[in-house]
DNA sequence: GTCGTACTCAACTGATTGGTTGAACATGGA
DNA sequence: TCCATGTTCAACCAATCAGTTGAGTACGAC
């Protein structure tokens, strides 16, 4: 399902090295040769790599000659900070009325206070 | 360093069961057990879990009697939020870019076919 | 102290992952 | 057609992971 897709993505985001591809084609399409220049293993591994990007929808490729260009698909950034946001959102929403419950609290230990002391 | 933090935050999430225990903290704070109750694994493959969440920084745990409760931190959130906020703001910037280079392009095309027909 | 509840630790297992190397495939140029 | 370039495929290895079971620990109730 669409659940799948968001365990791939944040999967596929979860390592180091494919945060820095999914970085540098931020500013630009690029060859896997280009990609895998910068880091010091394998071209084959960064292949790897951009295979996964690509199973989670985060990268597409088109052809140019014998090169692979690798595109980043920023749209599938919203599947995450869809979800991201409903929970964060849904705690803060918690936390505020928790903290309607303290200030009510806090009014009624006072109202105490002020009985006491009349 | 911070990267790491990223990596084990993105990795966290990357596991349904994880993600689902999460949505159920954002409602409010539950004990090791209460977490266990819907799923069909063992106590302490989700005792796992929850190790991974605390590790992330998602999560941190108080001390009720024997309970443990769990509580989720959502401000880790915007680690996440923060590190996909600032790549597709750069990816989309680029598109906008394009778009006028594009515009640009058909402008000057325009051009051409009104010195052709004229 | 002993008992039950809530949970963690330890050891093991099978599946997945990130890396390797070597061979194969695809494409454009001589 | 042959060659070089760019990339993928296949087989393998070590490490990590999600799950298991069984034993151990922490705390409150009796």
């Amino acid at each position: 399902m669409g659940e799948d897709r968001l365990s791939r993505v944040f999967a596929a985001l979860a390592d180091p090295t494919r945060r820095d591809i999914v970085a540098r084609l931020a500013a630009g399409d690029k060859s896997v040769g280009d990609l895998a220049a910068p880091y010091d293993v394998s071209l084959q591994a960064v292949s790897k790599h951009i295979r996964v990007l690509e199973d989670a929808g985060l990268v597409t490729r088109g052809r140019d000659a014998q090169r692979r260009p690798c595109h980043l698909e920023a749209e599938v950034f919203d599947l995450m900070t869809g979800w991201i946001e409903r929970y964060r959102r849904q705690a803060e929403e918690r936390f505020r009325r928790l903290d309607a419950v303290l200030a009510e609290l806090d009014a009624e230990t006072d109202e105490d206070d002020n009985r006491g002391a009349a």
